[in-house]
Formats: structure tokens, sequence, C-alpha cells
DNA sequence: AACTATTAATAAGC
DNA sequence: TGCTTATTAATAGTT
């Protein structure tokens, strides 16, 4: 029987950037032309603001909207933008400055996720170092194990995963605060991830599990907080 | 029990006329404005078409995008239209133009950074719970296994882990290649991330130790590839 | 300003 | 080019 493909595949995710196909690409002009002059109207009318939207296309076709006329406000824009009196401050200017605004508010917006990824990366790293150490250490001596010891030692290295788990709920929670946020000075919130090897994880020569001293963990192991 | 209401009503229809509400017309003004001129700049940069757009707030303050400048599409447009005039009209203004064409620069940035934060975060929460769940299933019959059990067991989980890990590994070598070089068009790899049910972690109902079939694995668990 | 539930816009496929 | 559909993107109403 044929896969029961769907009569289309929707909309798809796409980049912001130029569209190579010809075809796909004057198809998209047409569409998004029209999405635009509508966005245009719409804004002027809910709000009653002055709005006009010219494009060119890449063959140098003129296409316009305006609201209550192009030109009214072409002229209007060109008669305030060049004048630069101290005594208007003009809406010229305006624009550029707060272009200048938005740009570093930007900076700053990326900045601050450049940080979070990196947190994020050294949080993986973390949790995969102390995850390849505990491996190798029982590696080593599992199949001398006695039962007891192997429940016991699960309930040792669930402390360790549940430690490591909460720096990564800390992160977690931090990025999808953050995120939306976008702006934040960089709150270096102090660092303080768990560090593994005060656990007894992460030692280099592996003390050879007849040697750890982790049976007052109990019998029973339980999975401590990290609250999921 | 009181209804749970819901913490939003979400998205409401509105019909396309003025705004009474000042408060609300302002809102909307500047939400409206910005969204069009992000349309406008994905016109341009999506299809090259050179794009202009000039809004005058119900207070006449003035905002405007341009790609490549305002003024030059301004220019361009008055020129063409009434006189029909061949010449070449100048781009004017390249400081405000290097601005606009920064500021994009950014703002693709910024979308790609955030991309791979939430890439990040993605894979973090499932190495979570992958942990989670094992740990869950394990806690349910850790006192009632068998020694064999155990250790065949251990040997399944470093499967899983050693999956996740790559999975992991995969987003650490991305971050770090990427992070460097700042552009990047944000080349989608296909996301093919490691689904962990595939390995019978993950399931709801812990199956019980008793009836897992991973004894094929051997008494002797060996860390699997994931280089480190 | 941050959040969501929704509506609106639109990438693909015919 | 215009229509259809599955998805993404924008945003109205709240807090």
């Amino acid at each position: 029987m044929a896969p029961p493909r769907r009569p289309s595949m929707g909309r798809q995710k796409i980049e912001i950037r130029r569209i190579e196909s010809d075809e796909a690409r004057q198809v998209c002009f047409s569409k998004r032309r029209a999405g635009l002059f509508k966005k245009a109207s719409e804004l002027s009318i809910l709000c009653g603001a002055d709005v006009a939207a010219v494009v060119f296309s890449p063959a140098g076709k003129a296409f316009s909207f305006g609201h209550p006329s192009v030109e009214s406000i072409l002229d209007r824009f060109l008669d305030t933008s060049p004048g630069a009196g101290p005594g208007l401050s003009s809406a010229g200017d305006c624009a550029v400055s707060e272009l200048n605004r938005q740009y570093g508010e930007l900076r700053a917006q990326l900045d601050a996720e450049k940080v979070r990824q990196e947190r994020a990366v050294e949080t993986i790293r973390k949790e995969r170092a102390a995850r390849s150490q505990a491996m190798a250490w029982v590696d080593a001596d599992l199949g001398a194990m006695g039962h007891d010891d192997l429940v016991a030692f699960w309930g040792a290295l669930i402390g360790v995963q549940a430690a490591v788990a909460a720096s990564a709920d800390q992160l977690l929670r931090d990025a999808l605060l953050v995120g939306r946020t976008g702006r934040q000075p960089a709150q270096l919130a102090g660092g303080a991830a768990f560090d593994v090897a005060a656990f007894g994880v992460g030692r280099q020569p592996p003390p050879g599990l007849a040697g750890f001293d982790m049976h007052g963990f109990g019998g029973q192991a339980t999975i401590l907080g990290s609250s999921f």
C-alpha cells in the first residue's frame, strides 16, 4: 500500500536570504508585495497613521501604496528629513536615531545570547564528562561487584546525576526566562556550577569499586530532588 | 475547584477599522510598525527588491525603513513616476543605508543564535528526560534485580547514554564551530536528533526489570562509541 | 514588557 | 496564475 501522502507539505520555514530560483523569487515577490501593502493599509486604518510604501522589483518596475497618497507622504518626509533645524526636531533624524538605538539593543541581545550559548555548551560538556567518568569507573570492576555494592553504587550515582541535573535545570530555567526578555545586561549569575569532583567521581584513577565507601547510602536507591 | 481559566484569551479577530482607545491604538501602532518594517526588510532580502516604507504616527512623528536607503528609493520613485525622466538618481544617504545593512545583518545573527540556543536547550532537555526515565525505571525494581540483570541493564543504559551523548556531541561541535564564525547563514543541518524511545527507555510504564530483554548485551558492560 | 491562544500570512504543490 | 493546505509568523488581549 502506498504511503498516504498529504495533499500538501504546507508552509515550510524558510531562511530570510535571497531566493536563488528566479521563478520562486518572482512568485514570492508578488505575494509578499501584496502582503506588505495590506499591512500598510491596515496600519493606516487601525491607527490613523499616514503610511507610504514604495517597492521596486528587481526588474526595476515600481509599485506603491500610500494613505492618504504616496506623494503627500513622501513630500512630507523629504521636507522634514534634511531640514535638521535645531528648533523643531525633525522627524527624519528621529528615524536614524531610532535605528541607532535598535542597533545597540540588538547587539546587546546578541552578546547576551552568546553568553548563554556558552553556558549551555559548558553544561553539556560537564554532564558528558561526569557520565563518561562514572561509566569508565564502573566498567573497570562491574563484573566483580556484589549485588549490594551495585545497588549502593547506583544510589551514589543517582546523587551525582541529580546534582548535575540541577545544574542543567538552572540553565534551562535561565534560558527559557531570558530567551524572551531579550535585553538582560548579561547578569552573570555566579556560575556556581556543580563540581563533579566533590562527589568522588572525576578522580583520574578509578579507586576500584572494592574500595569505595558508599554503603552508607542504604540498599534501595531513591531518586533525589531534581524536579523534572 | 475553580474553573481553570487560561492565562490568556490569545489573539482575537478584529475588524480593520480605527481603534478608538488611545492607548490601545498606540500599542498597536508600535507593534504593527515594527511588523511592517520587518516585512519590508524580508521582501528586500528574499527578492532582491528595493523597498522603502515611511510612516507618520498620528502625532506626526516620522519613522522609515529603506533598502538600500529611504532617500534613494523615494527619489527614484518621484523621478520616474511623474516626469518619466531617465536620469540617474543618486543614492544620497550612504550612512543610513549602511546602518540599515548592519541592522539586518545583526538581526540575522541574532536569529541564528536563537536557533542554536533552542537546540542546546532541547538537547539538555532530552538528556534529562532520558536520565529521569532510566532512573525511575530502575528505582522501581532495583532491589529485586539479580546481579546479572543489573549488569546487563547497566550495559543497556550505557548504550542509551552513549546515543544521547552523540546528540550532544553534534551540538557541541556545531556550537564551537559556529560560535566563532559569527555569520553563518544558519545552515540548517537536518536535526536528526536521536530518539530515545528507540532504545526501549522512554516507554511510559516501566516494563519491570524482570521483563526487559537486554541480556544479549553480555555480562561485561563496555563503553560504546561516543568519542569524548 | 512578557505571555499565549488565535488569527493571519504564506511555502509548497497542482 | 490562482486555489488549497499545512505550518509558520504575527499579534490581540491579559497580567
